[in-house]
DNA sequence: TTTAGGG
DNA sequence: CCCTAAA
């Protein structure tokens, strides 16, 4: 089997999509061996779809083509599926210790029929075994948390920075049994932790039963413990994390070491060191500069990026790192863990349903991570979730291609750490596990034959018509700010405005100036920021236009990739306590797509709020944050590329928010709030904008003088913001935007804002 | 590191 | 947007 399915793997990135699919199909008849090919075949082609998958894409090198293709839907049903599979499926294998089946499986296809009866028939056996084994991981966890408690660790920073960096460095841990998630946050994060070693073991290339023999998980005192048992990398990584500087060189240099690698740990010999290696990369990624993460992010990618933010290199390069590692892991062992997933998910609809899977199946169950369940529910999928008891609708709308389908919440990573917030500052350990926990589910897919994708995080759909609830949201969302006007209906009323001007760019797409081109560059590029304001303005105002149309046919395509995947992800996170001033909510920033703002109530009245933010951005941001405009000649002669990301309407509306909120002159805090998802947009960013912003909204007051078009862009942002702008900037005593406001404004500023 | 400003 | 000085 596994040869089979390894080649496919390696197929499917070279030849079409479409061919694997339906071949898929065609030998569907073999349960497992199309499920695996199905698989592989998605990884390799679907992937493009997701974030994940275009990371591995990109990582793969594979290509590109793939793009739009619908065909991720129904593999990337698949995909879930596995994922699911397999965290059951180890389970049951070492539980059940049924090397007998694997075996099978290996020596022939045929025999997989067969083996899958006997499997089935054995299944109830191993679901036996597996509730034994989920109890005593159960009471393993709950000493654990003892432990992790009692370790307490230096968790520093929020919550949900900490499940960011964190879950880069675990990804590909088993995955906890969803009942225990369900049934309780606090315990959830436990889980994480028992299943940590079996992955561990499994990516170490020996598997090490731990479900194998319960009773030793029992008598271990914590899951810390069996850690070391099970790598000794492992434990020495965890290490690493607590004492970071004193390692911080040593780790950087394996860091490095390990991003070489890890563009070939795709080849399966290599899984086992590659692994390992990504462990400790991962933990080092904290200590890392900007410029190194951009060398990882580089040497993880095979291509570079623009984006400054910390957070989002982190993330983005750990998640490379486990895809990989988990590539490279399902090459060493995938062949016994898809048989077992197969078996583990669906007993009985395997038989029945593996046909159906490859084209409905809604199946996904991911385990949720402890809350996150989303469901969407499809039709498809009760059946499964009956076996499993959670089913969880794909992650990823992806999955699902309908776009129409309002995706519920799903409790990302962060979302976890919200929930459990007591737990959460309390374990040392268990930080990290969780963080792992989260990882896993993020991790979008993998390029061997997992799958897997990376929703943590819950996806939304950009469309209008997912608007109702945001705009729902909105209405109902405090009004802190006395942004009267804001609320939903502003988000109506813009649409009108925008629709005077350039009002396509705003209109889905939501881009606010339509000036400025991506495609404008290179010409202008150099000019670009050298032109000045004369020459340079007329220039272009021409170009403008063909600019806009340009760009209007880019964010276009944009938003129907978008709507491909069809979602939007929305993160919660727990804010630090902020001692002076408590957050309620925020909007969230969704990709460029929605023009809408989406407001997070506050849960907890108390000092911890939770907010929302968009993540998608990310996954755009990557792909589409490359986007290059123009190069810039730097003073040195080298040239430096200007990256244009036109401001979209919500993210002004943010913005704006954002200094409500926090003062103007808190960038850092307002990033972090309200854009720490977005990976551009630095603090830096935030600034200009409002610099921009305060121009634009003092130039609206002197209405522009019929003769002289003001610049196009003070179109383009509605009044209505202008006005806050303007409110707010007077409120706080900053540029006063007015004529009268400030004295202070008269002078320097003035003259100088203006023209 | 973050903020303010200039280009 | 980028870059850099100042805090």
């Amino acid at each position: 089997m596994l040869e089979p399915t390894d080649d496919k793997s390696d197929e499917g990135p070279s030849s079409t999509t479409g061919e694997q699919p339906s071949a898929a199909n065609k030998r569907g008849a073999t349960d497992r061996l199309v499920y695996k090919l199905v698989k592989v075949g998605d990884d390799g082609s679907v992937l493009p779809a997701t974030e994940d998958e275009v990371f591995q894409s990109l990582v793969e090198g594979s290509s590109g083509g793939r793009a739009p293709s619908y065909i991720g839907g129904s593999d990337v049903n698949e995909d879930d599926e596995d994922e699911d599979g397999s965290d059951g499926s180890l389970d049951s294998n070492e539980d059940d210790s049924d090397g007998k089946e694997d075996p099978s499986f290996p020596s022939g296809r045929e025999d997989l029929v067969a083996a899958r009866q006997k499997l089935l028939s054995q299944l109830e056996v191993v679901d036996t075994m597996l509730l034994r084994v989920d109890a005593e991981e159960q009471q393993r966890v709950s000493v654990e948390d003892q432990i992790g408690t009692q370790l307490g660790h230096e968790s520093n920073s929020p919550g949900y920075l900490n499940a960011g960096d964190a879950i880069g460095d675990y990804k590909r841990l088993r995955r906890p049994n969803p009942k225990y998630f369900d049934s309780d946050a606090g315990t959830d994060v436990v889980p994480p932790a028992t299943t940590v070693p079996m992955t561990l073991s499994s990516s170490v290339g020996e598997l090490i039963a731990t479900g194998t023999s319960p009773e030793k998980q029992a008598l271990q005192p914590s899951g810390l413990v069996a850690f070391p048992r099970t790598t000794s990398g492992w434990a020495s990584q965890q290490s690493s994390i607590r004492t970071a500087g004193t390692q911080r060189a040593r780790t950087v240099v394996a860091q490095k070491t390990f991003a070489r690698k890890s563009n070939k740990v795709q080849v399966p010999g290599s899984v086992v060191v590659p692994a390992v290696n990504s462990m400790s990369n991962v933990a080092s990624l904290d200590n890392l500069s900007i410029r190194e993460l951009h060398e990882a992010f580089r040497s993880t990618y095979g291509r570079d990026t623009s984006v400054k933010d910390k957070h989002w290199l982190k993330r983005q390069i750990s998640t490379g790192w486990s895809k990989q590692r988990d590539a490279a892991l399902n090459a060493g062992a995938h062949a016994q863990l898809s048989s077992h997933i197969d078996l583990k998910l669906r007993p009985e609809q395997q038989l029945s349903a593996e046909q159906s899977l490859p084209s409905s199946t809604a199946a996904t169950a991911m385990v949720s991570e402890r809350d996150t369940v989303n469901d969407t529910q499809e039709p498809g999928t009760n059946g499964v979730g009956g076996t499993q008891g959670l089913v969880t609708n794909g992650v990823d709308s992806k999955q699902s291609p309908h776009r129409g389908l309002p995706l519920p919440v799903i409790s990302p990573a962060e979302g976890f750490d919200a929930s459990t917030p007591g737990s959460v500052n309390e374990m040392g350990s268990g930080g990290v596990q969780i963080a792992i926990f989260g990882e896993v589910v993020n991790t979008g897919k993998q390029v061997g034959g997992k799958r897997q994708r990376k929703p943590n995080r819950r996806y939304i759909e950009d469309e209008g018509e997912a608007r109702p609830g945001t705009v729902l949201a909105n209405g109902s969302r405090p009004g802190p700010v006395g942004s009267a006007g804001f609320g939903m209906s502003t988000r109506l009323s813009w649409r009108t405005v925008v629709t005077n001007g350039p009002a396509d760019l705003i209109g889905q797409s939501g881009t606010l100036r339509g000036s400025t081109l991506r495609n404008s560059s290179q010409t202008n590029s150099l000019q670009g920021q050298r032109t000045k304001p004369s020459n340079g303005s007329l220039k272009r105002k021409a170009q403008g236009r063909a600019a806009k149309l340009v760009k209007m046919a880019h964010s276009a395509a944009r938003a129907a990739q978008h709507d491909t995947e069809g979602t939007i992800r929305k993160v919660k996170f727990r804010l630090p306590a902020v001692p002076g001033r408590e957050k309620d909510g925020w909007y969230e920033l969704n990709r460029d797509a929605g023009d809408q703002v989406l407001c997070l109530l506050p849960v907890s009245s108390g000092d911890s709020t939770d907010l929302l933010q968009s993540l998608d951005s990310e996954n755009g941001a990557d792909a589409a944050g490359e986007q290059l405009i123009a190069t810039v000649p730097t003073a040195n002669g080298g040239t430096r590329r200007k990256h244009h990301r036109p401001w979209t309407l919500r993210e002004v509306m943010t913005l704006v928010e954002g200094v409500a909120r926090c003062g103007g002159g808190k960038w850092a805090d307002i990033k972090k709030l309200a854009f720490s998802s977005v990976g551009y947009r630095t603090a830096v960013d935030l600034k200009d904008k409002w610099r921009n912003l305060l121009r634009a909204s003092r130039a609206q007051l002197y209405p522009p003088k019929q003769g002289e078009r003001k610049k196009q862009f003070t179109a383009a942002i509605p009044a209505n913001i202008l006005a806050r702008v303007r409110e707010l900037a007077a409120l706080q005593h900053q540029v006063p935007p007015g004529a009268g406001a400030a004295g202070s404004t008269s002078r320097n500023g003035r003259s100088v804002y203006r023209k």
